[in-house]
DNA sequence: TTAAATAGGACTATTTTGGTCTTATTTTAT
DNA sequence: ATAAAATAAGACCAAAATAGTCCTATTTAA
């Protein structure tokens, strides 16, 4: 499990708007606040709005907000809108991936690692995470 | 923190050297036995020399054994012998990698969970691995 | 009808991954 | 001595993933 610069621009983009909410905020804003590039932003936004975390609004004076409430939305959720299934080793996603094919005494232990990662992102919630400072 | 192949086969080649201790294994005989392609291998087996993990023995009816007991070898040392330190987020190996500068509420949960995790990786020795089947 | 916004697809540069290949060097056995 | 079989080390390379950009719609408020 490790979060690539593409999905970490998706967690600073929700967090911003679990700050902002009750507003639609522009593509443009988010990018000047979090410090992620604009285009590059518009392309997250359009993941994020497929796994119905944000929705938008077209036209002038459009932009995004929170398609649900920043409680609802954990850390694990962004992660994997934006990067599918991920784990420490692939064969914790697909035994299948491993030429060893799962005969191998490793992989209990990738899998154990990948339930206590995502539990604990898992816990994590927007809500949450807007509050600190 | 996730696991390339390299690092895997790092993992796999270390575990055949465990299981088969007292004796010079060749190159040759841990790349059929755990499907690493030799000459990968054999760089593998480079950087698990410079880690002190390994030992090598030149010239005909050479070959490599583990340099200390399989109880005194952990995951996660083999992992970080290949990969060096790694962890969810870059963040949390060093903040100055994020450009919120570590101001940032998410950074402590990467902290959190690289310490779970490699906690999880230093309590797994191949001792214990060898033994298993 | 224009300006400002999102939508979506094509494209691209850079980095990382996952290797190979070649040329030493070492060591044992003949 | 020398041939054979092993590691040592560095250069090299192809494919995939990452991290974006750019351009052309389309939508909508003023």
């Amino acid at each position: 499990m490790y979060v690539t610069r593409k999905a970490d621009y998706a967690i600073r983009c929700v967090l911003y708007l679990a700050k902002n909410t009750g507003r639609i905020t522009s593509v443009d804003e988010i990018s000047n606040a979090m410090y992620v590039p604009k285009s590059f932003l518009a392309k997250i936004l359009q993941c994020l709005m497929k796994a119905g975390i944000v929705s938008s609004t077209r036209g002038i004076k459009g932009g995004f907000q929170l398609a649900k409430e920043p409680k609802d939305i954990s850390l694990l959720e962004v992660i994997e809108a934006i990067q599918g299934p991920s784990a420490a080793n692939i064969c914790a996603i697909d035994k299948r991936m491993c030429s060893l094919s799962g005969r191998c005494t490793v992989h209990p232990i990738w899998v154990k690692i990948r339930k206590k990662v995502e539990q604990e992102l898992k816990k994590q919630n927007f809500a949450k995470l807007a509050k600190k400072r």
